[in-house]
DNA sequence: TTGAAAGCGCTAACAA
DNA sequence: TTGTTAGCGCTTTCAA
């Protein structure tokens, strides 16, 4: 391809040197003011783009952000991917996704083929069991930062940014407080998730201090048929919970499918909250369903923040926290 | 970094030249077994993993596919590039998203950033009007395949996969006809899509061949707002419509958003029937809604088996097609 | 203020 | 069957 721009051609062209045209380009303090001129000059003329493989193997240094979630059909991975994707632009990033479907096997893969691309940084949403905690630290003694977010290991060496959970989950809990309900429903995702740990810690907090607290009955499910089975014989019963608490939002729409097909009415019959990533799936029901909102979107623009301190300079381990809040329908 | 395995380590190790060690590795027919043999061992021993931007440097080949979409929080992108994803990566691709917001100018960035990264091949769901049509021809011209996918320019001139939908679109009104019904509300997506149109003429056409066909009113708008608005100030009429087509998932969100607003009963008051991206949707409801499947997935499949093709070799354009299918809830 | 030269890790033409 | 060499496009040290 003769029609491919280099720094070669450009220093013949102007009858400089290569190392004098790259430093002009990069508005280097030795070169001469007039020359910087004429380089960047003929640059923009000829539409001179670097070449980005040049540049990361001489460098050693790739501007390729690794990310690896679960999957890419939920709201909140999306909505987390969107942030650092824009934020990551701004800063010269891209993206490369990689998909677990929540299999330890393929992490591992993924953590390899990371390592491989020399990654400039790896984000990631762990798969249930942590097993390849080792793996992944293998890549911070390579100089590659690892930010996990929302699923993390339980342990402190590593970068964390996480909701507080603890918050979003007494938010939810007061709300129901509040209302004076007599029996809670409330369904939590899997119980070996330290997210639900931390969830399921403070909701049951919050009614242990309240001595006139509603009944309170947990079940743990992140599947929607599961849910839906369990809510629609939990609700079947002749003493049923008036009020279902829902820790995501596949719970909430397994939740809604079953309150619809015994055709209940909510908040009458059902009260009904929810932990929700977006405000997508609240607001597709009537009436809209009141949730604490955990935004994947700041979530993600915390931990691209986070991953450009940790490319620039060597910071000891964080653990970070985006804040949630309750947001009213008039479901509850 | 000294603990990085190069080619030249294990040449030294090994006391060969690079380049046998490279071909050694690459199965060359002129290397001698036991070389080759000795060479792969010691480079499983010490986990050599060839560095990927040498590589793309020398060959001026990377292995990374652009996929250029309107937005990554839709279930259909997400299982096209799903399918992208995986597909590829069985065939040593990686891929790099890049979302427009259907903002052309957006996209005209993001099409000279593929230019610049050199990948390997292009995806691209085009925004609404096709302004960047001339870039995108100019990546075929740098020897960058494009394959366009589900909104395409409407020209001969390029690589497309789309669903048949004319198919799609067909499918739906013979169901709808099939029912007898009196007074047909179709909300379309906007008017400037080439899918659109298509859609349109082929639902209009059936109606139109059958003498004693519904009545029939359409709408175009894709809006969630507007789409509620729409389908309840309808629904208030005295003389209402019997059933509603939606042309996509967002349209039956709004759709069902308001018919729950007015509290109609599905399918006695209104019948409901869409086109959809996957089961997640018209299964969300209760009853569940009969919807044409359009999956993103296939057409995934197809996209990348087409890229690969294109890659490999100069093949004339091409306009594949993916087909669709009725499945049936209780809705219509 | 500029240039020459080595090197990043790999490929591939040519020589031996 | 193997080695030598040049080169991909850029960065960066050292010398001029």
């Amino acid at each position: 391809m003769s029609d491919v721009i280099t720094l070669k051609k450009i220093s013949q062209l102007l009858n400089i040197s290569i190392s004098t045209a790259s430093r002009a380009l990069k508005d280097h303090p030795d070169i001469a003011d007039t020359t910087k001129q004429k380089v960047r000059e003929l640059a923009e003329m000829l539409e001179y783009e670097p070449n980005p493989f040049a540049i990361q193997l001489s460098t050693s240094h790739s501007n390729i952000f690794g990310l690896i979630v679960p999957e890419v059909s939920n709201l909140f991975y999306t909505s987390f991917i969107d942030a650092v994707e824009n934020e990551g632009r701004k800063a010269g990033y891209m993206l490369i996704i990689l998909k677990t479907d929540d299999d330890p096997e393929i992490e591992a893969n993924h953590i390899k083929y990371c390592k491989k691309q020399r990654v400039a940084g790896l984000f990631a949403c762990i798969t249930p069991n942590a097993s390849n905690f080792d793996l992944f630290q293998s890549l911070g003694k390579s100089g590659i930062p690892v930010i996990f977010f929302d699923r993390v290991p339980d342990s402190s060496n590593c970068n964390t940014v996480c909701f507080a959970d603890e918050t979003a989950a007494t938010i939810a809990a007061e709300a129901i407080l509040k209302k004076n309900k007599k029996k809670v429903l409330a369904i939590f995702a899997e119980p070996s998730l330290s997210i639900t740990q931390k969830r399921l810690k403070a909701f049951r907090k919050v009614f242990q201090q309240n001595t006139n607290a509603p009944k309170l009955d947990i079940y743990h499910t992140n599947h929607y048929e599961n849910i839906k089975e369990i809510i629609k014989q939990q609700l079947e019963n002749k003493d049923r919970p008036d009020t279902i608490f829902c820790m995501t939002d596949v719970i909430l729409t397994g939740a809604m499918k079953a309150i619809h097909e015994l055709k209940l009415r909510v908040p009458d019959e059902v009260a009904v909250i929810t932990i929700s990533n977006s405000d997508f799936f609240p607001k597709l029901y009537t009436p809209e369903i009141t949730y604490v909102e955990t935004s994947g979107y700041k979530l993600g623009v915390l931990a691209l923040s986070t991953m450009i301190t940790c490319v620039k300079e060597d910071v000891p381990y964080q653990e970070l926290y985006v804040d949630s809040y309750l947001v009213e329908g008039q479901s509850l």
